[in-house]
DNA sequence: GGACAAGTTA
DNA sequence: TAACTTGTCC
């Protein structure tokens, strides 16, 4: 458990760091940190619900956590941290800027490393009751595009226009969403500007991506479990559940011990010579109406890590349906009609991506 | 195991049994029969598939069965018995009369009791290899009306019209099918004309009605069986997996070790003083979508049992849906367009109820 | 690929 | 209760 004081001052700059500059800082925050004694409610910024500036985005690092609640438990927190102001934004923990840096601005001395170390902070820091606990990393994931320092991307190729109305699988670049028949192999091409180090790997997770829905699990519906449908039998057992398989060899079917979260890890691959990305195979096991409908988006993200470090973050939406097309060719048709009625003012906005 | 030979000659009085008449025949019939020898693909008779007149049926009983295969060996020899001119229409066996009768009208001397024994058959049969097994009365049900030597019957007190769409459930009695949300407690009335004999019970089984899928299984769905939706609980843990629950203290939630179909039995009761129905209150327990469809309509039969002796059979079919006002009037006007159309003849018309 | 069926949302 | 969503049939 690490700890940080209270009434720092400020420290401005803090706001004008991006995703991918903060990664250097990121990669070694602890997982759970507690934030004594400060005063949140007094805090200014009362950001709205389109526009974060003015705060600090904290990254939360996939590790093991010391947050060992359950996951009623964290939600609990969850929302006591949405009472004090703390917006939970995918993993990330959106603290009014004036109290982090504040806290930050106290403590200037420890920041001349490139690396802020949060260990640094607990000598120096009080401790007593009246703590707020922020949820670790692995019970809130973030699908938040981070190329990192390896220039991490993905694409999806998809023969755009015409739509194919009996495809059993198509890709919208325009709203970054994936349609498929459940059990189809959907290929995705992953490349990086330079090798990351030997072990790398990557890790497809699925989320839903509405702040509503974000804290449940995505796992396969009992039907489809036990019903050898869309079942091949080159799969281990552990994949049975799983939502998202990888055509992989090495493909290993992992479960969050913390988060109970799915996922699947392929090591990452040089791409074949001559080419400039490596292609992974992905199956997706349910209808999207199986897990939720289509009021839960479900978001699928790839992670580049290595040993814990976040090296990388990319995502898409999907849509696992019967007519991969058909719903395709409405979802953007809705886009467009959305799109021309946006041009006049409306307050009930929603921004996706 | 009862056998019988072949070449009889003719016995024209079988063809006009009915059902209730042939109770006391069929009440102690055995529930498997091998027949040897019998050429029935030299059968006259190639029955309509709407008119079964000249053929006799033969009840199966609901008992233990000696038929010891599996289901699916059941379902190759129904298919077999399909092959040889023998039809399946719920647990009855459909056999061409010629042949039945012939059987029959040289053993005239032991059919002078009012009950006829097929025991007495088994010493002046001949055994050998080339034997049709028909399957037991537990692997093809049937949802005959059988008002039986009580006059068993039933009722469901439905306000016809108007439809309210925002019942929870619905009877359409035209149709003669049940409309309910999931989990609702739908009244269906028992009477008798006599009380039958202490210990006589009431089981409730449902069945799909077509013969394409009436060897099939109903039992609740793996989403339903795992949620806690519609399930209150004061139910036995025995009932998890059943479709039909009833609300009864003494429900008795079983399932058959043959044939595996699941069913309640309650003890019949006599009615309250002044009322000369019992009321039972089933529920349903998932979606019919969730057990096969529109394409798999379902029954739920009601037999008055005395032990393992059917004293009387009442059927009715149901969809269970989210909308069965919505539904039922679906289903109501398409039935008065189809029976418009049928004033003219045409060739492909199915015959339901 | 159109039309239907049927759970869900508003 | 109407409209929409979305799996399934034809
Ligand atoms: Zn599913
Ligand atoms: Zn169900």
């Amino acid at each position: 458990m690490k700890k940080m004081s209270q009434n720092l001052g400020s420290l401005s700059f803090l706001s004008r760091f991006d995703p991918s500059e903060f990664y250097e800082i990121a990669k070694d925050l602890p997982s759970t940190i507690e934030i004594n004694n400060i005063d949140l409610a007094n805090s200014a910024t009362n950001s709205s619900a389109t526009s974060y500036d003015g705060n600090m985005i904290m990254n939360n690092i996939d590790r093991n956590s010391s947050y060992e609640d359950t996951p009623s438990a964290a939600v609990s927190a969850a929302a006591d941290a949405l009472d004090s102001n703390i917006e939970i934004i995918g993993t990330h923990l959106l603290v009014p800027q004036n109290s982090i840096a504040q806290m930050l601005e106290a403590n200037k001395g420890i920041l001349d490393s490139t690396i802020i170390d949060f260990d640094s902070f607990a000598n120096i820091l009080p401790t007593n009751n009246d703590t707020i606990i922020i949820p670790a990393a692995s019970n809130l994931p973030s699908y938040e595009t981070f190329y990192g320092p390896y220039n991490f991307r993905i694409n999806i190729a998809s023969s755009d226009i015409p739509v194919k109305k009996s495809a059993s699988w198509t890709y919208s670049s325009k709203l970054n969403k994936l349609y498929s028949i459940p059990g189809v192999a959907c290929p995705v091409e992953m490349s990086v500007s330079a090798m990351p180090p030997y072990g790398t790997q990557v890790r497809i997770m699925p989320i839903f991506s509405k702040f509503e829905h974000i804290q449940d699990l995505i796992t396969r519906c009992e039907n489809h479990k036990k019903s050898k449908e869309f079942s091949s039998d080159d799969f281990p057992d552990q994949a049975l559940s799983h939502f998202v398989r990888c055509r992989h060899p090495m493909a290993n079917y992992v479960q969050d011990m913390t988060s109970l979260r799915e996922s699947v890890q392929i090591p990452f691959e040089r791409p074949t010579t001559g080419s400039n990305s490596t292609t992974v195979l992905l199956q997706f096991m349910c209808y999207s109406s199986c897990i939720g409908g289509s009021q839960k988006p479900v978001r699928i993200v790839l992670t580049l890590e290595h040993n814990g470090e976040i090296l990388g973050r990319n995502s898409f939406e999907v849509k696992i349906c019967a007519c991969p097309g058909r719903d395709r060719t409405t979802d953007e048709k809705k886009s467009n009609k959305e799109e021309k009625s946006a041009e006049k003012p409306s307050q009930n906005q929603k921004s996706n991506d």
